[in-house]
DNA sequence: AAAGTATCGTTTCAAACGAAACGACTGTCA
DNA sequence: TGACAGTCGTTTCGTTTGAAACGATACTTT
């Protein structure tokens, strides 16, 4: 059995109290066991998975829509027409996620879909008139609730929050490939 | 038709120049239009999948183990022996997930399963010989990992990351209830 | 032109998901 | 004690997911 090991079946006490200055290993509790709370991909994806849940309900509420299909709206309200690959990329959702948020949403008359002549294979999607309503809805009410998730915020936070996201993302990508 | 749909008819400019000091609406195109690129949850949401593909990869290649299951072996490995309800609290995953987490953790052998004498209705879970060889392996791994998506920030940063991450999640709690 | 290759968007399929139903057990109150 | 309400962990059910297969269109090569 590993030293790891052994220090593990040791128990030891909560590792809540967590340095603010960032110099000490946050995984690391002082018996040298691991702490999930602390560790990054965990916090983020709690984190991230409250805040997606929070925004899906009040897009679900208010407008009747998924997160995949809001973002959809969001691109082809800023830029249309778009291909479907073009969604996908903007989006950053696989085609078959994309696929099914623009079949809901030409159930919902939100969405225009016509064939680019230039390219058969290629859509042409854009927003229909009604599409346009909504999304003149949907977009200040986002920014709203944007707003209300970073009160405790300064101007300073989100922009260094916005930096170090950033430098995951681009770390991560070489991570994976 | 409102303002903002009129402006969204507008063809307008990629939104690929991002104020690095926070002060600029990063939804807010210069033609007033939204740019999802800067909207915060989805920023989240984007970076935060990513790093788990990343690592639930790593975890499934070097270990066979999916994210729920690592994150039930890493809170075991830590303090046992725990109930289910507990492992939910410390994973933040509901108790369905956990169940058939434990499940597949059962089958591969990593987790063993007692009754409680005080309370018939509560399980003692805690790792086998196994799982923590197992736990002694990749805790040093997932440190690893995490040290390398972390790479390119200061200790400041990471410390600054876990504070931004600390007060989204009080903020969002209280936006859905 | 014909054959082969690549791309686009949809659909299929199996796995994973969360909400809710469920059986088992405990505590409470009459 | 017996009925009732609450908690625990599992299972069921319908939905969502991404990978892969697919038909359709376009490009390349000969």
């Amino acid at each position: 059995m590993t030293q790891a090991s052994r220090a593990a079946l040791r128990q030891h006490e909560e590792c809540e109290d967590r340095a603010l200055d960032g110099t000490r290993d946050e995984t690391r509790t002082e018996a040298g066991g691991f702490c999930l709370a602390g560790f990054l991909p965990y916090r983020l994806s709690v984190t991230t998975n409250r805040v997606s849940r929070a925004f899906a309900a009040r897009y679900t509420r208010e407008f009747g829509l998924s997160i995949p299909e809001w973002r959809v709206m969001a691109v082809l309200g800023e830029r249309a027409p778009l291909s479907s690959n073009e969604v996908c990329e903007a989006t950053a959702m696989d085609k078959a996620k994309v696929s099914r948020a623009l079949t809901a949403l030409r159930h919902k008359g939100f969405v225009k879909k016509a064939p680019n002549p230039d390219d058969q294979r290629l859509l042409r999607l854009s927003l229909s008139a009604k599409g346009l309503r909504v999304y003149g809805a949907i977009v200040p009410r986002a920014r709203q609730l944007e707003a209300e998730l970073t009160a405790g915020l300064t101007a300073g936070e989100r922009g260094q929050l916005d930096r170090l996201l950033d430098k995951l993302q681009a770390r991560v990508v070489d991570l994976d490939g």
